[in-house]
DNA sequence: AATAGCTCCAACCGCACGTCC
DNA sequence: CGGACGTGCGGTTGGAGCTAT
């Protein structure tokens, strides 16, 4: 049984707020504070509304000295900086950033900052990738030599599941760095001017042959810099390496590998 | 001019966590 | 100790407005 909700949503108003609801809100926090409760607080201050939505409205938007859009160079920076150490932490990050909200945050990296980050992250990676790829030492990955199933239930495992299936995706980024024939600024401009929404990215076949679509390059690529956020720059040179291995060694192989781990992922 | 597709962002949702009783 | 409750957070959605065809 799930929990109950906080409130009554076939009672209280949702949707977008009101002036004279704004104000409300407003004139009653300014004389009383939030009273450290929420959820009493719109009864009292005579709202409709669910006391979690009068703290999104508050801290969003009505609280003073909040800054809205006007994001600088110096803004995407600060923000691309700390993405990149301590990933999608937006409240984390919006404390750095003075005036600034995590939704605020969180919605202007979702709709400009991502595709700028991604297409850095991939120029540096052509850059230190070339065409020519390099067989690596076996073995390449971290947990190679261990059995999966001795990882069940253990803290190892999340992350094995995740090298798994990055593994995966890098090898599908790796042919997609190889097989562009432009410039990859042209393909990521491309990409990036549609906006491509992939539902699940599982149900893309990592095997097929033929092009690359650039709903393709740029899922991967999201995934591949995901993986790298997350783990560091090491853990995506090793991926980089087991790719690498795969693409050119044991395609066929690979497949068989991935689908045997499938009843463990 | 119509409309289909896209962008942007306010607001919602559900989960995790902390606190209180 | 554990259940109830409030809060904070990240992910996601819905729709208004804009742009392209």
């Amino acid at each position: 049984m799930g929990r109950a909700p906080c409130c009554d949503r076939a009672t209280v108003k949702r949707g977008p707020w009101s002036p004279d609801e704004d104000e409300a809100l407003r004139g009653y926090i300014q004389k009383n504070g939030t009273g450290g409760n929420w959820i009493t607080l719109p009864h009292k201050a005579g709202l409709n509304r669910c006391g979690k939505s009068c703290r999104l409205r508050w801290l969003n938007y009505l609280r003073p000295d909040i800054k809205h859009g006007g994001f600088t160079e110096d803004d995407d920076t600060t923000i691309i900086s700390l993405y990149h150490q301590i990933g999608s932490k937006w409240s984390v990050i919006a404390s750095k950033m003075p005036g600034r909200t995590d939704n605020d945050i969180k919605n202007y990296w979702n709709t400009k900052l991502k595709k700028k980050y991604m297409t850095q992250q991939l120029s540096n990676i052509t850059a230190s990738h070339p065409t020519q790829m390099v067989a690596p030492q076996l073995p390449p990955a971290f947990f190679a030599g261990m059995n999966p199933e001795e990882l069940v239930n253990t803290a190892d495992f999340a992350l094995y599941q995740e090298e798994q299936i990055a593994t995966k995706y890098m090898i599908s980024a790796t042919e997609t760095v190889d097989n562009l024939t432009g410039s990859v600024s042209d393909e990521a401009s491309s990409a990036a001017s549609s906006s491509v929404t992939v539902e699940n990215y599982n149900c893309m076949n990592w095997s097929r042959s033929g092009d690359w679509q650039s709903d393709e390059f740029f899922l991967l690529s999201d995934h591949q810099l995901e993986f790298d956020a997350a783990y560091g720059d090491n853990y995506l040179l090793n991926l980089t390496n087991m790719a690498d291995y795969w693409v050119n060694f044991e395609v066929v192989k690979a497949e068989g590998f991935f689908n045997s781990l499938a009843p463990l992922l």
